[in-house]
Order: structure tokens, then sequence, then C-alpha cells
RNA sequence: GCCCUCGUGGUGAAAUUGGUAGACACAAAGGACUUAAAAUCCUUGCCCUUUUGGGAGUGCCAGUUCGAGUCUGGCCGAGGGCACCA
């Protein structure tokens, strides 16, 4: 048999691909997006897999007659773009682009069925124009704000890490360990839409529940009040915030935060100093935070309980009171938080029970604090009542004194966007010589960043530039100084979804029509890694943008959200602790690993997700020349379900690219089939299996089991291999086939439009009809069983009463020996299903 | 510490959502074809029985049910998220 030259009809097929005309562009409108990629160099195989399920789902539709957007892009701005620079000597544009035209040309090459007419860079001017227009607009709806904060410090990037950029006190990307460091930084006033945000998870019920509950925890709405606590002879109060103001009886301690204002009163106090050196020696990281010992710094100041009257209680300024949750101060009840007890037990505070989980047990002392459910004791009017209701009545009391406010906090913080870096988007801000800062005219845009930079002095390279930063205010002509900081690459990713809909529109950042038309985006597919960071800003853009038009009729950007899991691969050392790639290293029969160079042998390790630092990493191209396009599509979609990890082999690979030639060999056989005359039955078996088979496919991808519906495939493939033998005449036989291999086509779609074409087909593009009627007629299995034992399973057809089927399973079924001569207590029938005969 | 998810053959996994456990694939062993190899195809896969058969079995222990991988409770293990958030 003539092998298939996967090189040739890839590269016949993808130029076909390249003509838009290819797909439909009428019906109801789905937009399919996968998150793009950042130009790092070459395609990895997580974007392989990544943009292969995309593919599936956009091919999928358009066949089901959809009009499908289906854009790429390119997340261009970010710092390896200017590391790489430094050390290659190159301009970080020339480097971004060389990256863009390789990775363009290497996801073409996995016949991808993108509309490359809507590409879009977040780098070139016309995309971040719209961008500094956006923010503008933000401005102006006092979405941005200028606040002097304690910041992220990465000190090897030298710049400022959002929270979510932290990861266990460590630069999501450097992995340097963050300093804190006061800063005057630039900010999207996210928290605005703190409660919009959390109650719109409700709706999003197309999300993975993991990802909405990462969001829930992230915003992290916590409900309390704010208690005013007033200073023994001091003009002045603490203001402090609880969830559990059902323990104020048990209050024997304020504790403030380092940070607090009230703190002043003692920066000339050298104790305070010592005790301020001391907390700074713990590190900053909050790993470390999170461990430290529980100290404290006793200010000798006393608040006055609110409730007991006389009573003080000792105020002081402790390390583990966050000076940016709530109001910077608490009040410590150590029977009922394990902080406070730490606290007080090393400084020996009064613990003081007001919560029983019996009313007996009051007495013994406790070992660690309680926060279990109870009833009050010790706390007066709140007595017996338990804890909801303490609450509630307590908050009315503190609201009836006017001492405090019922509140609810969010964890959630705004977003620092201020980067000191270059490649980015410039921030179109100007400090004018009067101390006040304002945004540019938007007739003024884009601010375009300047070529000749200094990449290799430290610091931010727009603020070393001799004269980008000086400009003049259009309106007044003044002079006036440019804000040198770059927004955070975050958000260039928060609205490229919304620049898809009319990536050429020049006048605004989008075209009213065109995203009231295409958004929400249907299907969202990415990575789990951006659970919060990513599509929480990417939220808060959709409602900002609406906020700023009313017409837009869009407050969710992703209907539906896909997360798929990461290509692992296995890890290979060698004898000196080297990590090695795959390619360096020989598989043994015996199963012994040998390093190709020197034979030496070579330790396997776990398999992990592929990384260059690992070097446990497969280049998609090289598997692509070598297996072809299809078969490497085949294999990521094959091994496991799309949200799980997939182990990366190469004799997966290996047999997919085999399947598919066999799969081509069969096509050929039925081109060059022998005219048979049909048997009637033979034919209706045939249509029963090939239907059921389309029928199991689409409902597999319509779940998103892909590896489901491809065993589908390699089990009709077997099947239709007997076929060709069956007495059925060629032009049902073909009709059948072509309708297998058209849903073929989302998977692999250069082999399959080439069988297609083979077979002469002319709507390769349409979907097949699934034959319902065929399969309400189908046969079922019945299982018999005996004590909940199956002893046969009977072929019958479908609908069959239980009269008809208990007369063939005591004359002719395998089971009837185990119901003959005992007695039936009781038969259970379920139709279409299953028969259980309990027997005595 | 808190929250969440998941435990199925040597491996990746299926299982119509409470109804035949292990589809499909990888790896392995045996066999066919071949002078041989490659390629291709077939068979096997825990225990007992020569076979027909029978039994055990989805991390462990209990429970609900005619029937549990699936539901409930407890335990053990792995992974993920948050982490001094008051």
């Amino acid at each position: 048999m003539e092998r298939v030259n996967f090189q040739v009809i890839e590269k016949k097929w993808q130029k076909k691909f390249a003509l838009s005309n290819l797909y439909n562009k009428k019906g109801k409108k789905f937009y399919c997006l996968e998150m793009f990629p950042y130009p790092s160099g070459k395609i990895h195989m997580g974007h392989v897999r990544n943009y292969t399920i995309g593919d599936v789902i956009a091919r999928f539709k358009y066949m089901k007659g959809f009009n499908v957007l289906h854009p790429m892009g390119w997340d261009a701005f970010g710092l390896p773009a200017e590391n790489a620079a430094r050390q290659n000597n190159l301009k970080p544009k020339d480097w971004t682009e060389e990256n863009i035209n390789t990775m363009r040309k290497q996801l073409k090459m996995l016949g991808l069925s993108i509309d490359w007419d809507l590409e879009v860079s977040t780098c070139n001017p016309d995309y971040y124009k719209h961008q500094q227009e956006l923010f503008i607009d933000f401005y102006n709806l006092g979405l941005v704000s200028r606040k002097e904060t304690y910041v992220n410090w990465d000190p090897i990037e030298k710049t400022v890490l959002a929270n979510e950029q932290v990861i266990n006190g460590k630069g999501w990307r450097s992995n340097a360990v963050v300093e804190r460091k006061k800063l005057s930084q630039w900010f999207f006033n996210i928290t605005k839409f703190s409660e919009e945000l959390l109650q719109d998870l409700e709706n999003l019920s197309g999300w993975p529940d993991k990802v909405k509950l990462m969001q829930k925890n992230w915003i992290g709405k916590s409900y309390g009040c704010e208690i005013n606590f007033k200073i023994d002879n001091l003009d002045k109060n603490i203001k402090v915030f609880t969830t559990r103001p059902d323990t104020i009886f048990g209050a024997s301690f304020l504790a403030v935060s380092i940070d607090h204002e009230i703190s002043k009163n003692f920066v000339n106090n050298n104790d305070f100093k010592k005790f301020q050196e001391e907390c700074s020696k713990i590190g900053t990281t909050e790993e470390a935070l999170a461990n430290a010992e529980k100290i404290g710094y006793n200010t000798n100041l006393f608040a006055k309980h609110p409730f007991i009257k006389g009573k003080k209680i000792p105020i002081f300024l402790a390390n583990f009171v966050l000076m940016d949750y709530g109001s910077g101060a608490i009040f410590g009840c150590p029977a009922h938080d394990q902080r406070d007890f730490e606290f007080a037990t090393k400084y020996g505070l009064p613990i003081i029970r007001v919560v029983s989980e019996k009313k007996d047990d009051q007495k013994s002392d406790l070992l660690e604090a309680y926060t279990g459910t109870g009833i009050m004791i010790n706390s007066e009017f709140l007595n017996d009542l338990n804890i909801a209701q303490a609450k509630q009545k307590i908050i009315q009391e503190i609201e009836k004194r006017k001492i405090g406010i019922s509140k609810t906090l969010f964890r959630l913080k705004d977003w620092g966007i201020s980067r000191q870096r270059y490649w980015g988007c410039p921030i179109p801000m100007i400090y004018l010589e009067d101390g006040s800062v304002v945004p540019v005219e938007k007739s003024e845009l884009p601010i375009k960043l300047p070529d000749d930079v200094d990449l290799n002095s430290s610091g931010n390279p727009l603020e070393n530039h001799t004269n980008w930063k000086k400009t003049v205010q259009k309106k007044t002509g003044n002079p006036a100084i440019r804000e040198t900081d770059t927004l955070d690459t975050f958000v260039d990713s928060s609205w490229y979804f919304i620049r898809f809909c009319s990536p050429n529109y020049k006048d605004a950042p989008y075209k009213l029509n065109d995203v009231n038309y295409w958004m929400s985006v249907d299907q969202y597919i990415g990575g789990v890694e951006h659970a919060i960071l990513h599509l929480l800003y990417s939220r808060f853009f959709m409602k900002a943008i609406k906020l700023s038009n009313k017409k837009v009729n869009c407050s969710e950007p992703f209907k539906n959200l896909f997360t798929q899991g990461m290509v692992c691969h296995e890890t290979y050392k060698d004898s000196n602790g080297n990590w090695l790639y795959p390619e360096e290293v020989d598989k043994q029969s015996s199963g012994k690993v040998l390093k190709k160079s020197d034979k030496s042998e070579v330790k396997i390790g776990p398999s992990e997700s592929m990384s260059k630092s690992k070097k446990n990493t497969v280049d998609p191209e090289t598997m692509i020349n070598q297996y072809g396009a299809d078969a490497v599509r085949w294999f990521i979609l094959s091994d496991s379900p799309p949200e799980k990890d997939v182990q990366w082999s190469d004799t997966g690979v290996i047999s997919a690219s085999k399947f598919l030639q066999k799969f081509w060999n069969l096509s050929q056989l039925i081109v060059n089939r022998k005219e048979k005359k049909t048997l009637k039955k033979e034919l209706e078996d045939f249509e029963i299996k090939i239907n059921s088979t389309k029928f199991k496919i689409d409902k597999a991808i319509n779940n998103f089991q892909l590896n489901v519906a491809i065993a589908q495939f390699y089990e009709v493939y077997k099947y239709l291999n007997d076929a060709i033998d069956f007495q059925i005449d060629n032009k049902k036989l073909k009709e059948n086939f072509k309708d297998i291999i058209k849903l073929m086509i989302p998977f692999t779609p250069h082999i399959a439009h080439e069988c297609l074409a083979n077979l002469k087909c002319i709507d390769a593009n349409k979907w097949p009809n699934i034959n319902k009627k065929i399969l309400e007629n189908l046969a079922i299995n019945m299982v018999v069983q005996v004590n909940g034992k199956t002893r046969d399973v009977l072929n019958i057809n479908r609908d069959m009463n239980e009269k008809e089927i208990d007369k063939i399973i005591k004359t002719k079924s395998k089971a009837q020996k185990h119901i003959v001569d005992k007695k039936v207590v009781k038969t259970i029938y379920i139709k279409n299903k299953i028969i259980n005969y309990i027997v005595k």
C-alpha cells in the first residue's frame, strides 16, 4: 500500500485553510478564543495542546453552521524581551517581531482554523494607542488612582509586582525574594467592583467550579462590624474591624499594626525602635511572616471597653496585624482566636471564655483557642444566645450606642499597574510644573515608546532617556514631564478579546456594534494558572468598559471557560546531575536509558510539566516534521482528558501517526472497492453502528471529552475495516464512511480533508446529520442478574416487556440454572437496562 | 492552619451519572507471517479449574440499596488554592 505523504498534503490543505471563505460566515455567532501566547521564541507543547483543543471546538462549530470568530494574537510586551535584547544586543521590538514571525509560522504548521486577518499584537502602537484611550476613560471614571503604598519590589527585575505576582514571597517570574518598598504607584480601582465581581460569579455557569471558588476566595468577602475604642486619657479613638463582635466580652487587649498612625507617638522611643528592628528582622516574605512568632510592643496606653464600665484593656503594637486590611487594628479575644491566644499566652494577658461548647464546660483551662460553635457565657446580655444570634444582637447594640457600624470587608486589593520597565505600554499621564498630574489629550495618542533606549544601565530606561519624558501640555503649551512607568502587561491581555471584534478599527478601542455582536466569548480556553490574575482583570475591564459606555451590553467577558492541563514529560539526569534533553538520551529495550554522547547511564526522573530549566521539553516543530501535524494533534488529544495533565510520549505519537496511515489506507480501499449487492439486514446493522458512533463522538466533543471521541475513532476504524467485506453497496458504504471522516476534520483536518477529496466529497465542511431514529430502534443489552450478580447479558429488542424477557431468561439464558429450583422472592426490572432476580 | 479536588490493571484512561468495571491506547509476554529483522496481524493480562465455569476486585473501614467506581460517614494518601485577612 502506498504511504501517505503528510508533508505534501498538510502544505496543500494549509493553503486552502488560509482562504477564509472555507469557513461559514453565516449563522449564529460563536466566539472561540484561546489565551494568546507570549512570543518567547518558539511554540511549546503547551501551546500545541491549547490551540489544538481550541481548533477542535472552532472547526466543530464551523461545521455545525455557526459563524465562528477564531482569532489569534500576541501578548507581546514583557520583560523577557528586554533581557533577551540586552543579552543579544538587539532591540526588544526586533526580538519580539522575530519571535512572532517564527511562532506564527509554527502555528500555521498545525493547520489551525485561525482567521489570521484579525491578528493583533499588544506591542503595536495601533493596539496600545487604544489601551491608552481606555486608561484615560477609566481615569475619567475615577477608576484610576495614584497612591503611595508599600509595594512588592522585585530586586532582580527592578520592578513592582502585584500581589498576585508574588508567589510564596517570591517574584512569579524571577523567583527572587520580594522586598517591601514604599513608592507612588498607579492603580486600577478594581475594588470598586468587588461586590459585582463576586456576585456575577454566580451567573458563570460555564466556568469550572474550581476557578470560581478561587476567585471567590481571592475577593474574600467577610461580614462583621467596626467598633470604636476610646483611648484612656487621650482624645483619640482606635477603629477596629471584627467578624466576631460576639466575643467582645472576651476582649483582653487591642493590637495595632506598626504602620498604624498611633505608632507615630513612639518614633522617638528607643524601645519602639528596637521593636521595629526586631519585626523587620523576620523578613518580608509572606511565608516568613506567617510562621513568625507573634511579638508585641506595649504602648502603656489603655482602651476603654465599650460594654464593661470601668474596664480598661492594654494596647499593643503587634507584628501580626496588617495595616492594609480593615483598619489596621484588632481587639484580641484570646479564648476564641488562635493568634490572640498565642499572643496572650506570651504576654500574660487574661484569657476569658465567652463561648462554651457545653454549658457546664467552662472551668478547664484552654490549651488552644476554641473557634467552634456554642453558646455565649460571661457576656452579660448576650449570655445563652448562640453565636449567630449574639452577633446580630451585639451589632444592633453597637449601632444603637453609636460606637460602631456593621461592615462588610473585602480581601481584594486595588490593582497596582505601574512598572518601572521599558517594554510596556506607556501610561498616558503628564506631570505639570504646579505638581498636578493630568492625562494627555486623546488626540496625542499613541504615546509611543522611543526606539533609542539604553537598556544596560540599571533603573527605568524611560526615566533615563535623555528627552523622551520632556513634553508640553497641549492645551496650555506649558512644559510637562511624562509618566515614565509603563503598564503591567496584564493590562494588555485584559481587553484583547474585545479588540478582536474589530481589530482594524482606527477610531476607538472597539466598534460598538461589533462588540455587541461578538461578545461575550462563547468558549475561552487556556491554562488554569490564569484562574485568578488574568481572568479577574479581564472581568474588571469588561465591567469598566461597560461603565464607560452604557451601550455596551456585555458585562462578563467569558461565557464558558475551559482550563486545560499541562503537557508533561519524564526528566533525565546524567551521572553528574545535569539535566538532559530527551533527544540527548537513548532508551534501550532493556529499559535502561543511556546518554547518547558517552553511553553513560541516565537517571529517569518523574514526569513533570515541560520546562526549559529541566530540559524535559519536546520541540513541536521537530515532531510535526517527523510525524505530521495531524499525528501531533491526534496524540496530544488522545491520551488524557483535556482538563488533566498529559504525558508526552514518543511511542504515543508514533502510534498516532501509524493509525492515521492505516485510516488513509482504509480510505484508499474504499475508493477502489468492488461493487457489492446490499443485504438489507447487513446495511441496517451497519447504519446503526455508524450512527451510534456519530452520536457518541458528537456528544463527546460537546462535553470536551476529546480523548473519548478519539477512542471512538479507533473502534469504528476496526469495524469499518471489516465492513469492507459486508454485503453493502458502494454508495451506502461510502456515504457512511464519509460521515465518519467528516467527524475527524476537527481533530486531523489535513488528512481528513484529503481522504474526503479522494472520495469526491463535495460538502466536506458540513457536520453530518445523525439519524436518531435508527438509534431509537437499536437493540439493547439487557443485563440479567441473580441476587445482584450478573449471570447473562441478552441482546434483545428495545422496549420488550418483562414477561417476554422472563420467558427468554427461563428457557434460553445462561442465568436459568441460578433461578430454577429456587424461590424467586422479588424481581427488579428496569426497562432496557437490567433485570435482577432475588432468590432464596 | 483553612478551603477545594482527586485516589480504577505495569501505564494513560473509559464507564450512558446508581445498573455488564477496565472501552480505547501505551508498555509487556506469547504466537502468526518472514531465512532473519523491520512492518503488520492475532492472543493473553488477579485467584481457583484442563475446559465449560466459579470467585475476588475501583486507596482503607463501615453504611444506604435488589444492586455502589458512582451516594453517606470516618480514616489514609496525592495534588491544587489561600495563608497572621481579625
